[in-house]
DNA sequence: AATGAAAAAACTCCTGT
DNA sequence: ACAGGAGTTTTTTCATT
């Protein structure tokens, strides 16, 4: 992935930023923002892309508006015979939208997403199976008084069609 | 934002879905896809971006790559007098990601980014400052035994110059 | 919602600096 | 490594069915 030493410089860190907040742009309209023509600015793109830097472009979607107003992390302590990231795959939880090996007494962080309290509540109960839980419950995304940006995951956000009403 | 009673059936869930792993394809190719001519699914889009579902399109950037590679969720009990909510600004702290409020014992929870532990050393210190802390460090991100999709966060990946070092 | 055509915009190549 | 310009391809949009 890596292919160069991955050395951005402040160039590469302003294409990063226009393109980041609107990945959309055309390498014109993009290259005016940075004072750049579009061929250079295509060039590096590429670049960064080809590097490993720039994964990908998607639409970002609000989890909220789409059915999914229920946002949680869940901490696990999972039994080493059963533990989530060795038995299950990613369709057995599609709630599951960020997975992360923790180090310390708890082994694995989940960022979930439900579309209600019930479901949430059912998914909790499944997931209790791997081991000794701790939930916290978001009330609201924001900082300094300000949403943050839009919800943007690890992982799509899907259909919670079946799933939703488990 | 929620212009309508959001109901999204099938084919909007097959758009989202599309456009999540890949924001820049065209409607030509966007409607091959889901077996839709170009306007019938431009319109289709139109709509799921005016309903706010669809927020907007952005690059993914893997913030290792970019030279960020710690990631650390940081559980705060502020005091009310100065929360991190109330008292600070994003720009005071451009290593933060995310940041939700929670319900419970601990009031927010923090993604963060480092590009050293000695960076990340000196921001729990900083954060500190704010109440007591917990602190999860993550060692990796992965589902089933493979990596999860590339990072992606609620706040653009900035360049860590200048504030890296402290 | 599909089709087809016209219009607009994008990308890429090439040359020069 | 970048800027400028021309040519080519693609995309979007509109009118019609």
């Amino acid at each position: 992935m890596t292919l160069s030493p991955t050395d951005l410089d402040e160039t590469d860190w302003l294409i990063l930023s226009e393109l980041q907040s609107d990945g959309r742009l055309s390498f014109k309209e993009l290259g005016r923002r940075i004072h750049m023509s579009a061929p250079a600015v295509a060039e590096r793109v590429r670049r960064l892309e080809a590097s490993g830097v720039i994964t990908g472009y998607g639409a970002q979607v609000d989890a909220a508006a789409a059915g999914l107003p229920i946002l949680a992390f869940l901490q696990l302590r999972c039994r080493p015979s059963d533990c989530l990231l060795r038995t299950t795959s990613a369709e057995d939880y599609p709630e599951i939208i960020e997975v992360h090996k923790l180090s310390g007494e708890f082994c694995t962080m989940l960022k979930v997403r439900a579309a209600s309290l019930r479901h949430f509540e059912g998914l909790v109960e499944r997931l209790g199976q791997h081991g000794d839980m701790r939930t916290h419950i978001v009330m609201s995304t924001q900082y300094a008084g300000r949403p943050v940006a839009p919800v943007v995951e690890d992982r799509p956000v899907t259909r919670p069609e079946g799933w939703a009403s488990r």
